[in-house]
DNA sequence: TAGATTGTTAATCGATTAACAATC
DNA sequence: TAGATTGTTAATCGATTAACAATC
């Protein structure tokens, strides 16, 4: 019925950063905060601030700045984090039982419910009170339970049919750790963790100075040029 | 001394998907590959493509399209990918040991020589051949071998204190699990994973339609005005 | 040769930054 | 009140898309 003005990817992937940083200035004691020196700490030019966080209401008072735990808290809101989050990772291996095994998550409300994997020898077996189940009763699982988001944390062959019993049983919400890109209904929101991707990036970053020289250069062309 | 023109980090962070999605076509068998029937399958738009390409060569050709395993191996170098690198993760917990086992990254020439912590009952255990040392070891390792990237699987509270040691024992690239932004000196490279900003991502995503009807409602004032 | 598709310039779109009136 | 700082509009900057001549 509303206008659903949409918000740029660019300023929502800030706003984690300002939940961070916020909650940094709280464990710090301060108590209000002015976009100047919230760009001075956290690296995002004041008036990206301001336009940022006017985005969803006006938090901040003239001559004053913003009250720090009163943002926070509103971004937190913003963020979703009133809710708690039932979760599942399909895929036990390393990286399926080092995020369930993860506690920051648990601060935030995020319960990993369950783990789900393929391997005989992890089924039955419980990760820090967390019981891993066969693959195939996944679905049955997403059936009995209220479950927001999946996580997977298969391999790459794997992450797709998964996927789409997740969305067929009623998940919308996935947090994707397989190096593939998934492919859901409209309506499924889907947030990749690629850390190849990530990685390959760094490795681009040093050695790009090299890189550039070598393009730059093109020794053969140019002395015919002009 | 040379021009120095610098490539978008918008860019650098399509450079991987290329790199994955030319991997399948390899595995496919596909030869040959448009701009068009590329932008097709990845989601990119043909001349975003080309634009991204022509930042580094001219590596198609009229009338035929791009060389499939050409353009990859093109790729692969850019990214840095014909060197090996030699890396040390510090925190060896859930994380860590996750990484450390994720096999991946072997594949494409990233070996972990060694991890360290704090936890006296982890040190002189083996994830997977690699050792856990002292993290008081640190320093003397980094001296004694030829370490490339440093990755950070510490709590947030060691991360900087960690980062500190690494730049100062010749680290220059940096891959940062902990959920804090390291503060490091110019030329150091950081790559930033911080997973629970990408949960937050996620949750914000599913609760943004509510949000935004919210926003836009605004029922007090509204009733005022002309 | 004719058709296809690149490399690249120009046009458009969107995001960031600057500026300043409003106001605490 | 005077000073500080917001919210917001306008200006700038950068990234994406469209268009097309060059050419395989």
């Amino acid at each position: 019925m509303g206008d659903k003005r949409q918000i740029s990817m660019a300023v929502v992937r800030r706003l984690p950063k300002y939940h961070r940083y916020l909650l940094e200035l709280i464990r710090n004691d301060v108590d209000r905060i002015s976009s100047k020196e919230l760009s001075d700490r956290i690296g995002f030019t004041a008036s990206q601030i301001r336009q940022d966080l006017n985005n969803f209401g006006d938090f901040g008072q003239q001559g004053y700045g913003y009250n720090v735990k009163d943002l926070y808290n509103e971004i937190s809101n913003i963020l979703g984090l009133h809710a708690n989050y039932n979760m599942v990772i399909a895929g036990a291996g390393n990286l399926g039982q080092a995020i369930a095994g993860y506690s920051n998550f648990e601060k935030e409300g995020f319960r990993v419910k369950a783990l789900f994997d393929i391997n005989p020898k992890l089924i039955g077996l419980s990760i820090r009170d967390i019981e891993i189940f066969d693959i195939d009763n996944l679905r049955n699982y997403l059936h009995d339970n209220k479950v927001d988001i999946g996580i997977i944390c298969t391999p790459r062959v794997q992450a797709q049919k998964v996927a789409d019993v997740m969305v067929k049983n009623g998940i919308t919400a996935i947090w994707n750790f397989a190096p593939t890109d998934l492919d859901v209904p409209r309506g499924v929101i889907v947030e990749n963790v690629h850390l190849l991707d990530s990685l390959l990036t760094l490795t681009y970053r040093v050695n790009e100075p090299k890189l550039l020289d070598y393009i730059n250069k093109d020794p053969e062309e140019i002395v015919e040029e002009e």
